[in-house]
DNA sequence: CTGAAAGCGCTTACAG
DNA sequence: CTGAAAGCGCTTACAG
């Protein structure tokens, strides 16, 4: 490995200008900083990532915190996050956060205090006051995406709007019986912006509900495929009985893959959609044309762009950060899987 | 901060003591090895990245390359790979290969020359060979996965053996007009192993459907789900026509994505699956159950956990290194959307 | 088993 | 604008 002080005798100049001529940092006439790159280039010098973070400091690495990297929607909003940092020279380490204790100790407690990250962003984990407090003790820049607000901030979609938007659509075509897929960590009060994103997207279709002066049913998924059609079928399953509920015309998924789910049971209950029930989902995932679903799509491509920017920036100490707390935009997608209720 | 020093000041001995008490590299007594751990304990220390990294040579660091990070197969992996080096305290740094000719050369010839990782796993990634050439110059622990033999060696699942049991279970069935929707770097001869992972599993089917005295049709497809339904309607919609090839009954679609984007097709075209139509596919994933797919599993977490079990190998020096070359297993799992051809 | 000391390869005030 | 020098915080032969 040549180092830097083969490019400073190659150039004729010292070390330390060839710091300066080749990181910007401090002042180099054109002339010599021409004569350092040359040099540099022709001896294929790059530098030394431990020694120049050692002495400076600085990582040019940000570390991401996230719950479940294989499923679609991280995946989406890492490769999000790394469209935006790559450009800008930085590196993205992964930590993956798992239900062990063990392990989530080590990353909190250890890893994350190496000095490796400049910055940490945080995916939708639900963190321990602990966990918190270690990061808080980092002083690292540390920018949230999807965490309960009471946690540490960030960007976030308003996901109680998100649950009112795809309830009054439903609303809209005229159902009244309607079911919502999603979890829960309590009781769906008031838009509490503490709560977690399943949560507040559950008090957004209660209160639209409330407003409609309908009520609606709560089953819970887990936010998987199966999870979707295990809970559809409880729901759409046992009509006739007395107090049973009325078997709902319409299903709120809390995400598109629990939705999938949804279309999955009916198929197999030999219910057709949108005749005789439809289903709305939430995120705006990959397959959602193909299957002509009606979805809320939440960008996540844009999300981890955004959350990109926003680490970069409050790394870069740019107070002026402008969208550190910003609401991230959604829109509905109206597809084939909502119309009217039958009859 | 707390330092090394302050930890051998606490503990009354060298910071070299300290050093190899905490490492295990070199011998200490029991007495204060337990003295120097105490001491670290109790004012937190964590031994800085940078500066063990930068003196002892060792990052503890794995850069993966990937070209495409939000697509469920290479998402698995990824999981599957950081699951193996997370306990063994490992970091795992992600360098996204796009197709931009600018970032490439970026990312082989400086990024990863920067010394941050102790060895790279390169997943599915057709590079040139200048990039195999810079791979090579950084003298480091390479293990590939899934990439043509060519190029580096490393992990693969003998995929010309996966197209060719695709086919033969289609076969087995009765079928006889069978196409295949794949991709293709070129005439797919024999199974040479040069080539990439499509053009050997085309290779498998076209050896397959010839040892059976069958001819089979090729469309090219984008290992996407609407580039699975564009092939499929192409080769499915026009039937009748002087000189038109007869229509399939069956598809073996080298991807689960692509497959469901053939079932996809045959809905909207009004054929049942598998009465009118057989459709196979490959790779394992996650909603094959649910939409009853026949497909190959290629068990791609478990790939990445080899990966992963492979580079920590090279890099500790095992010249044990037992699966570094070796053939990952696969399995046909015959569900609902294979049956025998109708008449 | 333990300590003193050199060294890993940069960056950055401090002078000039 | 440029150089000499200290320092970033560890690890590791080398002695003892």
């Amino acid at each position: 490995m040549t180092s830097l002080d083969d490019v400073a005798r190659a150039a004729g100049v010292s070390t330390a200008t060839v710091s300066r001529a080749l990181s910007g940092r401090g002042r180099t006439s054109e002339a010599t900083r021409a004569r350092v790159r040359a040099a540099a280039d022709a001896l294929g010098y790059v530098a030394s990532a431990s020694a120049s973070s050692l002495a400076s400091g600085r990582a040019e690495n940000i570390g991401v915190i996230v719950p479940l990297m294989d499923k679609w929607f991280f995946a989406t909003v890492l490769d999000g996050i790394a469209s935006r940092l790559a450009p800008r020279g930085y590196d993205m380490t992964l930590y993956n956060v798992t239900d062990d204790p063990g392990q989530r100790q080590r990353l909190f407690e250890r890893t994350l205090r190496r000095g490796r990250v400049d910055g940490v962003v945080v995916l939708s984990a639900v963190l321990t006051d602990a966990e918190v407090a270690a990061l808080d003790a980092l002083e690292l820049p540390v920018v949230g995406l999807g965490l309960p607000r009471g946690e540490l901030g960030g960007l976030r979609v308003d996901d109680t709007a998100v649950g009112r938007v795809a309830t009054e659509h439903l609303l809209g075509l005229g159902h009244r019986e309607i079911a919502h897929i999603g979890r829960s960590v309590g009781p769906a009060g008031p838009s509490d912006p503490a709560y977690d994103v399943p949560t507040r997207r559950r008090a957004g279709f209660e209160a639209a509900m409330a407003d409609a002066g309908a009520v609606g049913t709560f089953v819970e998924g887990d936010f998987t495929v199966e999870g979707g059609r295990r809970a559809a079928t409880a729901l759409l399953g046992d009509t006739g009985g007395s107090g049973h509920p009325r078997r709902p015309t319409a299903i709120f998924a809390a995400s598109d893959e629990m939705a999938y789910g949804a279309l999955t049971a009916a198929r197999e209950l030999g219910l057709r959609v949108p005749e005789d029930l439809s289903v709305i989902g939430v995120d705006g995932h990959d397959f959602a044309g193909l299957f002509s679903l009606t979805t809320i799509d939440q960008f996540p491509h844009a999300q981890g762009e955004r959350a990109g920017d926003a680490i970069l920036a409050a790394v870069a100490g740019d107070a002026a950060a402008p969208d550190a707390e910003a609401s991230l935009p959604f829109a509905l997608v109206t597809r084939g899987t909502t119309a009217p209720p039958p009859g």
